[in-house]
DNA sequence: CTTGCTGCAAACAGTTTGCAGAACT
DNA sequence: AGTTCTGCAAACTGTTTGCAGCAAG
C-alpha cells in the first residue's frame, strides 16, 4: 500500500512536471510511514530527526503536494494546528475526537453518508464533500475520571 | 427572542460579577441583531461603523464571553477566519456549506443525531458534541454555472 | 475608592513568501 | 545550462496579552 502511494505521488509528479528530490521522499517516507493523524509541526520533528537541515517550508509545501496529488487530506479541528491523514481515492471516513486526550478514532457508516446526500439535494445543493466530527469523552479518559472520583 | 437572550446574557453576568459596560452592549445588540454566521472582522466592522473607537480586543474578548454564557457558538470553517453564530440551549443544527459563494445553509436532522449516538456508544465515547459540515454547491452557484457553459 | 474593562500597541503562533544558492534533468 | 527546489529569514494574518487610564459599582 506505500509503494502503491508512492508510485501516485510519482504519476502526479511526472504529469506536473516536478522534480524528484531527496527532501520529498523523505517527506513522503515519514508521512506514509504513519498511521496518525499528525501536524505539520509533528511531522517537521520526525522529519528533521531522521534529517537534520530540511527547513519548515518545505514540509509546508510538499504537503499541500500531497494533498493536490490526492493522498493527503487536511483536517482542520479547532485547535489551531492543521494535520493530515492519508486519503485513498474514493474513500472517505470521519472522526471521534476525545475532548480530553485529543485521541483521533476513525469511522464510516453508511447510513449517514446517505442521509448526508439527501440533506444536500432537498437544499438544492450539489454534495461535494463533507466533514463530521464527533467530540466527546473517550474510554480509558471515562475511565481515569471515574477512578480520580472514587 | 432578542430580549430573551439579553436575559440571559445579563443573568450570566450578574452570577459570573460581570459588569455591565456600553461596549457589551453595543456588541451584543449587534451580534443578536443579524442572523448570519459573522466572522469576528465583519461584527468588528459593523462595530465599528455605529460606534467608532471599540477596539478589536473587545470584540474578541466579547465574543468568547458569549460562548461562555451559551449563547453563541464557535464555528471553524477551514477558512481561517473564526465565525461566531446564535445557539440557544440545547437545540442544535448542523452546516450545508457552499464552496464557491460560501453561503451557509443551517439544517437539522433527527436521524443522524441519533446514529452519531449509536457510533459514538459503540465506540464507548461518551458525545458531548458534533460538528457536521457538508461542503458543495448551492443552487444559485449552480445555476450560473451551467449559464456560463451554454 | 476599588476593581474590572477598554484601547492601544506589542507580542504571539501558524503559515506563506522572496530570494540567493543548491540540486535536478 | 536552464529551471526548479530548498533553506533561511522576513513578512503576514488572525488572535491574545500587558499595561496605563477610564468607568462601573
Amino acid at each position: 500500500m506505500i509503494a502503491e502511494k508512492k508510485k501516485a505521488f510519482n504519476a502526479f509528479a511526472a504529469k506536473k512536471g516536478l522534480r524528484s528530490t531527496r527532501q520529498r521522499e523523505v517527506i513522503l517516507d515519514i508521512f506514509l510511514s504513519t498511521h496518525e493523524h499528525l501536524s505539520i509541526e509533528e511531522l517537521y520533528l520526525k522529519v528533521r530527526a531522521s534529517n537534520p537541515g530540511i527547513g519548515q517550508a518545505t514540509v509546508y509545501r510538499t504537503l499541500k503536494l500531497f494533498v493536490e496529488a490526492g493522498l493527503a487530506r487536511e483536517l482542520t479541528l479547532s485547535d489551531g494546528h492543521t494535520r493530515y491523514e492519508h486519503q485513498m481515492a474514493g474513500e472517505h471516513h470521519d472522526h471521534l475526537i476525545c475532548l480530553n486526550c485529543n485521541a483521533i478514532i476513525e469511522f464510516e457508516d453508511e447510513t449517514i453518508e446517505r442521509l448526508q446526500k439527501e440533506i444536500a439535494e432537498r437544499h438544492g445543493f450539489k454534495l461535494v464533500t463533507h466533514k463530521m466530527q464527533l467530540c466527546g469523552i473517550c474510554p480509558s479518559c471515562r475511565k481515569a475520571a471515574i477512578e480520580k472520583v472514587s
